[in-house]
DNA sequence: TCTGGGGTCCTAGGACCC
DNA sequence: TCTGGGGTCCTAGGACCC
């Protein structure tokens, strides 16, 4: 916790249902409810026109319809939504280059990071109300509430307080006053398990956790858990403000309107989606080695099982092979009601070769040549490792900088190996899938 | 036909190593 | 033959967040 209100937290209102309104004027002043168009969805996000009948988020689709069956069901559009999030990222990180994205519609500024006179409860007041001016703005009228205090918990808990389109300032000092008559479930990271476990223990507010020894909270909780809710409860957050937080893990999922029963179907849906997943890791330099697959059964039963492999991949055939073999070990009699396949264990195997001690002093930039497209240049020297075939782009300083790539997802990454790494091997044809 | 999709973090047990 | 402890990696599941 500092000691000025320095942290502000940014919270676009209902944001995906205000781009469609305001990307359509009929919808301006009516309910407007983003996702719960299938089978089985639920909402993303509700206007405030329909949060009037009692639609909010994650309920389900069927709920929301009976609640409020003339509003607007929209899918959504992410690409909208995409784009208007990265205005509004800008309009932040033109106020402090120290901004930290939670997802699309919300960010941690640091406003000490800021070029501001000072950081007194006027200023820092100041800054928040033209952040928001600013913000509506650059969207074409989006709005946004904003919490300023001295810790990331005590704004994000601020931000909450004068919604939609408002602000609040919490002065340093006061913290604890704020806080102490509120509900345990303010606490980020207090969710509906929690706060049972909780309440049982007769423990409702945040002035009643205070009260709580950290050592009664560990066995309650958990170690992890326990101590970080005796910190908070204490008004105790000194988490710093992180402007880049790399990826760690990648996964596509899909929940089907109807149970899957057909083994050859579900193969044929992990393969589709581990394709995708390939393409997107591609698309970011990414590549893991822990393969995992999501089951949920019909009775909501949700079954998870993992791989890893030796060394990175981001191949769609090889994350799908895998898929389908960790797929074969489950009984899905019965039915599925959703599919997924992640990769996790992230490496950047360029990255790490370039700042590894032999390397260390050595500038190893490769200067890339023209992409080859399903073939192999003439003349090429064609290696692989257990993943998959590639051609040596370039090497020097002990590293072999390889491009994968296989004829059905042109162009392939860019990888480095040390020369005398043994997963490098002479080129054969991969096997046949 | 209650219960999405994309993530993060934590726990707990077993393997394995020193 | 009655007996270790710590550290790391892996796997499965669960809580939580937006």
């Amino acid at each position: 916790m500092r000691s000025t209100a320095s942290i502000l937290h940014l919270d676009l209102d209902a944001f995906f249902a205000a781009v469609e309104q305001r990307d359509k004027p009929s919808l301006r002043g009516k309910p407007v409810i983003v996702g719960g168009t299938g089978g089985r969805g639920v909402v993303s996000t509700a206007s405030y026109e329909a949060r009037k009948y009692g639609v909010g988020s994650a309920m389900s689709g069927r709920e929301a319809r009976a609640r409020c069956p003339h509003a607007a069901f929209l899918s959504g559009r992410f690409h909208a939504y995409r784009a208007t999030s990265k205005l509004v990222m800008q309009a932040l990180r033109d106020l402090s280059p120290l901004v930290e994205p939670l997802s699309l519609d919300e960010a941690f500024v640091d406003l000490a990071a800021a070029d501001l006179p000072d950081l007194e409860v006027d200023t820092v007041t100041a800054a928040g109300a033209e952040l928001r001016r600013r913000v509506q703005e650059v969207t074409g009228g989006l709005t946004a509430t904003v919490g300023i205090a001295s810790s990331k918990f005590l704004a994000k808990v601020a931000s909450e307080l004068d919604k939609p389109d408002g602000m609040t300032v919490v002065p340093p000092g006061t913290e604890l006053d704020l806080l102490r008559p509120m509900k345990v479930k303010v606490i980020p990271g207090v969710g509906p398990a929690t706060a049972e476990r909780l309440r049982r223990a007769g423990i409702h507010t945040v002035a009643e956790l205070e009260a709580v020894t950290e050592d009664e909270l560990v066995r309650l909780l958990g170690q992890a858990q326990g101590h970080g809710l005796w910190q908070l409860a204490r008004a105790q957050d000194s988490r710093p403000v992180v402007a880049e937080r790399e990826a760690k893990s990648i996964s596509v999922e899909g929940t089907y309107d109807s149970d899957l029963t057909d083994r050859r179907l579900m193969e044929g849906l992990l393969t589709r989606q581990a394709r995708e997943v390939g393409t997107r890791m591609r698309k970011n330099g990414h590549s893991g080695r822990t393969i995992t697959i999501k089951v949920r059964l019909h009775d909501f039963t949700t079954l998870s099982r993992s791989s890893t492999l030796t060394s990175p991949t981001d191949d769609g055939a090889t994350i799908a092979r895998i898929a389908r073999s960790l797929l074969a070990d489950l009984d899905t009699t019965g039915g599925v009601r959703l599919l997924g396949v992640g990769v996790s264990g992230l490496a950047d195997w360029v990255q790490e070769d370039l700042f590894g001690a032999d390397a260390e002093d050595e500038e190893v930039e490769v200067v890339l040549p023209e992409p080859p497209r399903r073939t192999w240049p003439p003349g090429a020297d064609v290696v692989h490792d257990e993943l998959g075939a590639g051609w040596v782009w370039g090497s020097g300083a002990g590293v072999v900088t390889v491009r994968f790539e296989t004829a059905d997802t042109p162009p392939g990454p860019v990888r480095s190996f040390r020369a005398d790494d043994p997963a490098l091997r002479r080129f054969e044809p991969p096997p046949e899938d």
